[in-house]
DNA sequence: GTGAAAGCGCTAACAG
DNA sequence: CTGTTAGCGCTTTCAC
């Protein structure tokens, strides 16, 4: 391994200019640099993160906390986070909490207390107090991406206004009888069920200003999942129920289960019945689906952004950001017929 | 902050005894591990990475090294890996090459060289000559889960057999003119072209040995994405020329958006065409999708399970690890009625 | 079993 | 502009 003093050796001057000629640090001369820089280049050095990080007490990382991967939601900010750490050189500490449980909290605690990143970025976590208070010891900066925590500050959209917007869609539309897929219920990933409450809260919100009373019987249970939520739409056609004019999903993934559900049995979207999903997941242009379309990528890049503003030693940004969604307008939502 | 030190004052013992006590060593009386302990959390102690790090050259943790985070194969894997992570308490770095060219050189270098992780486990990633010996260099554990890669283990599937016993599913239920969407030159990732190679060899060593000569117009790019896949019937439909009797898709993704072009066009799967897939992804089983199944979480264990014993001082395994496939038999394929 | 001392590779004052 | 001197918090000989 080849550290500081070898190249200092090597081209006989002192660590520490080597270690300034590194960082590129103004107190030393151009030519000293271009020396330091060649030797090291030669020697094949690469700085220790270990030991740099011991005296500055930065890692130059930040942790990432998501419940789970293998979502299109935290894929998309992953990818947005990402995109700007590698742009600010740092790293990128994945903590994956895999779960509610004992599990999870040693995940929880085994990362972010170790200090592996110099702040945290959360994804639609719910802390318990217990969590708050451990991060809130760790004196990193933390933001949550897509869902508010009190106490924290938060990006992500406006889920109250996006559900109303999406469901004032069909609304316009002549729809009346308007079925709801909720998300949820999925302990699973452990996540803040925050999103699909206010979700359903803007439903019932744009309902009731319709003059359209909430049929609690008219929202299922998709937990976010396309299978889950193709299932309760064949157990709803099969069960010979009148079928609503439209659904309002969630999330695009079970509006994508509820437009399968629907083609299998032989009933058209639009035709029989409208869909609407939130999102604007990549496949949604395949289903010819409407969504009110959110970006998580730019939640990931302006949540990374704050923390790294924040490290550079900027100003804090105290407030949370609410970033604004729209409506695609694709294939999937007609004026009502029946 | 609280250190070592700190514990062994509030306990009136030397550091070296927390130290040994923290890590669980034998050289200490039982009784006296309890009062560590005990100090450590009531003081809330959490071990410097950085600093013991430095010292015994161990970071505990891995780099994971990814084209992409948002394709379904690469999630799965991803949590694959961590699960086994978890479990030997180790932590991940996620390097996002985040596609080709000088971006991804950095990225590659940064954090694999930095010495982030104590071994590195790459997906589905051609290394380039420079890249190899890079990582040569480094001396760390490598292992790629996905793709063969000259001089490197692997975890992964037979791609090749893989294609060729997708193709003689459908060939033992009569078709004879198959078409197959391939995937690759996606550029935006720099991944390796292997995956769709092996695969599209497959299908046409299945072909061949049933007397079939391929037919090169038969071939279409899906690029791995659905939407690209489902433009891509959408336009041999539209062509209005004759259509194969059954469609052999590289991914799951790709046969969904075929699935949807077709039943778009009136095409009923499997009356009018058979379809079936590589992967058994989790939205499969909505599109009633026939597919070859791997697991992708399991690839991602056993590959962390390697490194992880490799730095256990077990002894290295030096050869790569080929996964079974299995086939999943759902409604979108049939006996050929044409 | 436990303690004292010597670093791991780097950065950060402080001089010059 | 460059060199010297201390550590960062932990692990690891080597004594006792």
């Amino acid at each position: 391994m080849v550290g500081i003093e070898d190249i200092a050796r090597d081209i006989g001057m002192s660590a520490s200019t080597v270690s300034r000629a590194l960082r590129d640090l103004p107190a030393v001369s151009e030519k000293t640099k271009e020396i330091v820089r060649a030797a090291a280049d030669r020697l094949g050095y690469v700085r220790s993160a270990a030991a740099s990080g011991l005296v500055t007490g930065r890692t130059m990382a930040i942790s990432l906390v998501v419940p789970s991967v293998s979502l299109w939601f935290y894929s998309q900010v992953i990818e947005g986070v990402d995109s700007q750490l590698r742009e600010a050189d740092y790293d990128m500490a994945l903590v994956n909490l895999g779960g509610v449980g004992v599990e999870r909290q040693r995940a929880f605690r085994r990362s972010l207390l170790r200090h592996r990143g110099d702040a945290v970025l959360a994804l639609c976590l719910d802390f318990s107090d217990e969590e708050r208070e451990e991060l809130r010891q760790t004196r990193l900066p933390v933001i949550v991406v897509g869902t508010p925590v009190s106490g924290l500050r938060f990006v992500g959209i406006d889920e109250v206004a996006a559900g109303a917007q999406a469901t004032q869609h069909l609304i316009d539309l002549g729809h009346r009888d308007i079925l709801h897929i909720t998300g949820g219920a999925e302990e699973r990933l452990g996540l803040s069920l925050r999103v699909p409450q206010g979700r359903r809260w803007g439903y019932e919100q744009a309902l009731k200003a319709a003059g359209i009373t909430p049929n609690p019987a008219r929202v299922v249970e998709g937990r976010f999942s396309m299978e889950y939520s193709r299932t309760a739409i064949d157990t709803l056609i099969e069960s010979g129920e009148t079928m609503p004019t439209a659904i309002f999903a969630a999330s695009d993934e079970m509006a994508f289960g509820a437009i399968l559900s629907l083609n299998h049995h032989g009933l058209d979207v639009p035709g029989d019945v409208s869909v609407i999903g939130i999102d604007d997941h990549e496949m949604s242009s395949s289903f010819y689906l409407t969504t009110l379309a959110q970006r998580p990528f730019d939640q990931g890049v302006h949540g990374a952004q704050i923390l790294l503003d924040e490290l550079c030693g900027k100003p804090a940004v105290r407030t949370s950001r609410v970033l604004p969604v729209h409506l695609v307008t694709r294939g999937s939502t007609a004026p009502v017929t029946r």
